[in-house]
RNA sequence: GGCGGCAUAGCCAAGUGGUAAGGCAGAGGUCUGCAAAACCUUUAUCUCCAGUUCAAAUCUGGAUGCCGCCUCCA
């Protein structure tokens, strides 16, 4: 029995019940082009199209999941000057470009599994896939769809009557040439399928044969190609950013059914941006957040995934350091909140999961589950969690399976004990002092900092309350935070070790 | 110049006709030698103007501001 979801299908401009025709459910969702780091704001589509993937497996739907990589450099423009991100790339740091090329997608890789995003079946590469887009082009040229110019081969948009109705454009409200050269094109819209290497004896590194002519492909084909190779047409659902509705998907469309005679996919989503002040973040204007920025100033990749479900996915979402470290904040304390809960049984069955309730878990779910099949409403589905931990009705191990279950879409690690830290616990004196950090203390601080810690605690117990401040006040300088627990224990957590070291070790 | 979107408390934001979800921050309180932590309580009439309606943040018209797309871009 599946759940019936809701999502919001720019081909129809409107939320619709989601039939899939495939099993598993074929998505389809654009990868990243590999020539630098992602940032956070192609990391928030990543997020999305995770947590739609999350929500329907949630409602009972098997997945097949594909992610392409673009390592494969195109121009900046299909104009006939720009300069090849890829090729770029690799001068700027002195690699080849197939280096530079799996030097990022590693890293990038390392990025979404920070983030929790679960693995696609699988991440096909452009670079193995040309034979797959010559044959694409092949077909298109035999039915009459392309023609050449100096340097490439392109698809005519005018032979594609629909061309313009999946981004609700006006082809004559497209200012040809302003901006960019048309070359040879005959239409504005008409894009490259295949270009040829430069012949102005500047070797491509990346470049293959073809029944055209040495090249390499148009970054359009690419999608489609690997999209058709892995999964069935019609796919089911096929993502990407806001960005590519009005070119490149559109172009993907186009080539693909022209070439098929079929439908290409049945639904398309697309994430909106992270903006900032100043507009949108882009890899091109290089100033741009990544993952380990924002670590650096205290966000976890996971506060950041929690960051990201305080918008919908179809809003913009401003960006701020503060905000960000405010979703940490809140995924802290929702994880402490989950962590205190008691789950023992209360029945004496011993089974556990006798004392459960489904029904009440299922009724405290709702509310949750409704946000999330209504076009993946994370808002209102964290809102709901929060109800949802604030319901008394619930015993301890009901609210786990709550939890439990919620976290199967959210993807936050709420049941995972804190891991991670080094925790150490020291009895000095009789008294009990915990350190905690976040990364590994050198033996000489964790002495220095115990034995200021229990120097505090015996000034206390003789009320010398000017020296025990003094001593926390020491601390503070030094970015350690001492707490005294109910227990008469005391916690000590250094939040960076080179500073504590230097305050409190060094002289 | 054309097309589209947005404007809700200090911040991030949900909410598309019946009188404002949630989080963070803040404030007050309990506790504590004081802190911290924890717990409890608490904080908006929705950019402006004019309409429609018994009723509008939610619909219509206008103004202002911001953003995106029209070039590669999540």
């Amino acid at each position: 029995m599946k759940k019936c979801l809701y999502l919001y299908n720019t081909a129809t401009a409107s939320k619709e019940l989601f039939v899939p025709e495939n099993d598993p459910v074929a998505v389809y969702c654009c990868g990243p082009t590999v020539y630098n780091y992602a940032h956070i704001g192609n990391l928030r589509t990543y997020v999305f199209e995770d947590v739609l993937k999350r929500a329907l497996m949630w409602c009972g739907y098997e997945v097949r999941h594909v992610v392409n990589i673009t390592d494969v450099g195109h121009l900046v423009s299909d104009a006939d000057t720009g300069e090849d991100k890829m090729e770029s790339g690799a001068a700027r740091e002195g690699k080849s470009v197939w280096d530079v090329a799996a030097y990022y997608t590693e890293r990038f890789m390392a990025d979404v599994a920070s983030l929790n995003v679960l693995q696609p079946d699988l991440w096909p590469k452009a670079t193995e896939h040309i034979p797959q887009m010559i044959a694409l082009v092949k077909t298109l040229e035999e039915k009459g769809f392309t023609y050449r110019t100096g340097d490439g081969i392109y698809f005519d948009t005018a032979k594609f009557p629909s061309y313009c109705d999946f981004a609700r454009i006006d082809p004559s409200s497209l200012r040809a040439g302003e901006r960019v050269d048309m070359g040879e094109k005959r239409s504005p819209t008409d894009f490259a399928l295949w270009k040829f290497s430069p012949t102005d004896g500047k070797r491509r590194q990346m470049e293959w044969a073809s029944p055209w002519g040495v090249g390499f492909p148009g970054w359009h084909i690419e999608c489609s190609a690997m999209a058709l190779s892995h999964l069935p047409q019609p796919l089911d659902i096929h993502c990407g950013g806001m960005d590519h509705i009005r070119v490149h998907h559109t172009n993907e469309i186009a080539q693909a059914e022209a070439a098929t005679g079929k439908k290409f996919a049945r639904y398309w989503m697309h994430g909106e941006f992270l903006v900032l002040d100043k507009g949108k973040m882009a890899k091109t204007g290089g100033n741009f957040v990544t993952l380990d920025t924002l670590k650096e100033r205290g966000v976890s990749p996971l506060g950041y995934r929690m960051f990201c479900y305080t918008a919908h996915y179809r809003t913009p979402l401003s960006f701020s350091f503060e905000g960000a470290l405010s979703a940490e904040q809140a995924l802290a304390s929702l994880k402490k909140t989950v962590l205190s809960i008691d789950g023992q049984s209360t029945n004496t069955s011993g089974g556990g999961v006798s004392d459960v309730d489904i029904e009440r878990v299922e009724n405290a779910l709702e509310p949750f589950s409704e946000a999330i099949r209504d076009d993946l409403n994370m808002p209102r589905a964290v809102a709901a969690l929060w109800e949802g931990l604030r319901d008394n009705a619930m015993t301890g191990p009901e609210r786990l399976a709550f939890v439990r279950e919620a976290d199967k879409v959210l993807g936050l690690d709420l049941l995972k004990t804190v891991g991670g830290d080094t925790e150490v616990t020291e009895v000095f004196d009789g008294y009990r002092i915990t350190l905690t950090a976040g990364v590994v203390v050198s033996a000489t601080l964790k002495d220095a900092i115990v034995a200021k810690a229990a120097q505090r605690k015996r000034a206390r117990a003789e009320k010398d309350f000017g020296a025990a401040d003094g001593i926390r006040t020491r601390f503070a300088e030094a970015g350690v935070t001492i707490k005294d627990m109910p227990d008469g224990s005391t916690r000590c957590a250094v939040s960076d070790p080179a500073l504590a070291e230097r305050v409190l070790v060094g002289l």
